[in-house]
RNA sequence: UCCCCAGUAGCUCAGUCGGCAGAGCAGGUGGCUGUUAACCACCGUGUCCGUGGUUCGAGUCCGCGCUGGGGAGCCA
């Protein structure tokens, strides 16, 4: 019979306490160890928030000679009482009674107590949440999750999982992971293509690009829904704000128009960024000292501001106005370019700004046409630093005037059979928009690779992990 | 995919004009100390990314490739 592993207590809790306690029991990885005549200083964090707990090991410990050995990364199981610490530093250190060592990490262990760079993290993706810094990071990922999920509920708004696996391109928002069942070393094949019909859904599959158009069919009958799941894009992309794989929040609201899709967008970032200051304080100050001096800012400003709305036109003229030499030339027309945006955000207001009415051309089929023939109710919601951290639109719901926008685009009409008929049966107005989660982890915390806000990042050639 | 930059010890980096491969940190040993990026002394560490070339001689110069970073495009 196994003895019953003793409860710990975890350190945020531990050190949140008033009063001395005789017996606690803590558990976790050795962050580091000082020596001092008679004792030993071991500095021990269970992830449970970005402070470590100091216990004093005392050399009258009957193992003393092995906690002597403990380097960073072992694992302890430490019960003692808990006692305030006469050090500056810390207000509370643990008093071991008896120090368990679970495992002793060896002197390969790759981290050590000093700073690391990002990029060297990164090729031990592994071990990195062990780090202070991405240890914030991802506790401030979970917390932003679960209000992401609160804010929506608080609302009225029903939660509703997309399929991940996607039958046709008709999603057009970029390129597709094909997921097939074929063996690709004997592709069956038919005057000389690839006959799919031997494939696991009888036809060409691939991983979602954008939960958006099931979305929208569920606001056609729950009212407000949102998604918040995986997508994938097969983009050969290589900059800091893309990944293959991210998670994307998508709203869609029925009978709601352009303006009510801005202010919805406008109020989740603003109480996002409020949930953050409140709930991670601790965290978010690491990012505030260590990473990004402009973020508390940067987030003030936010939360205080209310974010600049300007037409595209309104924003091509401002440009054009601004006497700045940009290496691509602003155009009616031409959409806008990293540059272009980030002069908005960060130089010409200064605070968050959302661009809306683009010229068709340049926006999808589904986006809805607005009465000067020539430009859809789409926007864009722009942040300093990231750039375009929202993408919406009110939606085409008028049937006539989506299946000719199909056809103008050449896109496969029978395809989208399913799609039509919510404009066939009770269409209405109806608004959505994609937030891209790690871009908003990005802007909330400094970090400014995107690969350094998921866990293990999926790029070209790079699915290690 | 395009443009630019980089690759030297476990990590961060220096390496002059082409002439014997270096430091700090981490690790080990000893000392000191209610310490806290602890401190002091000593010790070990190399496919100089790979490959081909120029040269008496290449970490250093040139070509090609790989990997990483920054920027651009695509977008969230």
């Amino acid at each position: 019979m196994n003895k019953r592993m003793k409860k710990r207590i975890k350190i945020n809790k531990l050190i949140s306490l008033e009063t001395s306690v005789d017996e606690v029991v803590v558990k976790g990885w050795v962050r580091t160890r000082r020596d001092s005549k008679g004792f030993s200083f071991i500095e021990v964090n269970d992830g449970s928030c970005l402070k470590n707990i100091q216990v004093i090991a005392d050399n009258s410990l009957d193992n003393y000679d092995e906690i002597t050995r403990l380097i960073t990364g072992s694992a302890v199981a430490v019960s003692g009482s808990l006692e305030e610490s006469p050090g500056g530093g810390q207000k509370w250190e643990v008093h071991a009674k008896s120090i368990e060592i679970i495992s002793i990490a060896p002197e390969t262990y790759p981290l050590q107590k000093k700073r690391h760079t990002d990029e060297f993290l990164r090729t031990i993706a592994h071990l990195r949440p062990r780090t202070n810094k991405y240890g914030a990071a991802f506790r401030i990922r979970s917390e932003l999750s679960f209000a992401i999920h609160k804010f929506f509920k608080d609302r009225g708004f029903s939660y509703i999982h997309t399929p991940i696996l996607t039958g046709s391109d008709c999603e057009g928002a970029g390129e597709l992971f094909q997921v097939t069942t074929l063996d690709m070393k004997n592709v069956p094949s038919i005057d000389g293509n690839i006959d799919y019909s031997h494939d696991f859904f009888g036809k060409e599959a691939g991983l979602t690009v954008s939960g958006q158009l099931s979305a929208e069919m569920f606001a056609l009958a729950l009212g407000d829904v949102y998604t918040f799941g995986p997508t994938f894009r097969a983009e050969n992309s290589n900059t800091s704000r893309h990944v293959a794989e991210f998670w994307m929040i998508e709203p869609e609201m029925a009978f709601c128009d352009l303006e009510q899709d801005m202010d919805l967008a406008e109020e989740m970032l603003k109480y996002l960024a409020g949930v953050v200051l409140e709930n991670c304080a601790e965290d978010i100050g690491l990012f505030a000292k260590f990473v990004d001096k402009q973020l508390m800012n940067t987030i003030e400003t936010l939360l205080s501001s209310d974010f600049k709305r300007i037409t595209y036109e309104e924003a091509v003229k401002i440009l054009e106005k601004s006497k700045k030499k940009f290496e691509y030339d602003v155009a009616y027309g031409k959409d806008l370019q990293s540059e272009h945006e980030r002069y908005l955000t960060e130089t010409h207001f200064k605070k968050p700004v959302i661009v809306y009415n683009y010229p068709k051309a340049i926006k999808p089929f589904y986006m809805r046409q607005n009465d000067d023939g020539k430009t859809v109710a789409a926007m864009d919601i722009l942040v300093p630093r990231i750039g375009e951290i929202i993408g919406g639109s009110q939606r085409e719901e008028r049937l006539d005037v989506l299946e000719a926008r199909i056809k103008e685009m050449a896109l496969p009409m029978e395809e989208y059979w399913w799609y039509l008929d919510s404009r066939r049966y009770g269409s209405v107005p109806h608004s959505g928009f994609g937030l891209g989660f790690e871009r908003l982890l990005m802007f909330l915390t400094g970090i400014n690779n995107i690969r350094d806000v998921i866990p293990f990042p999926r790029t070209p050639k790079n699915i290690e992990f």
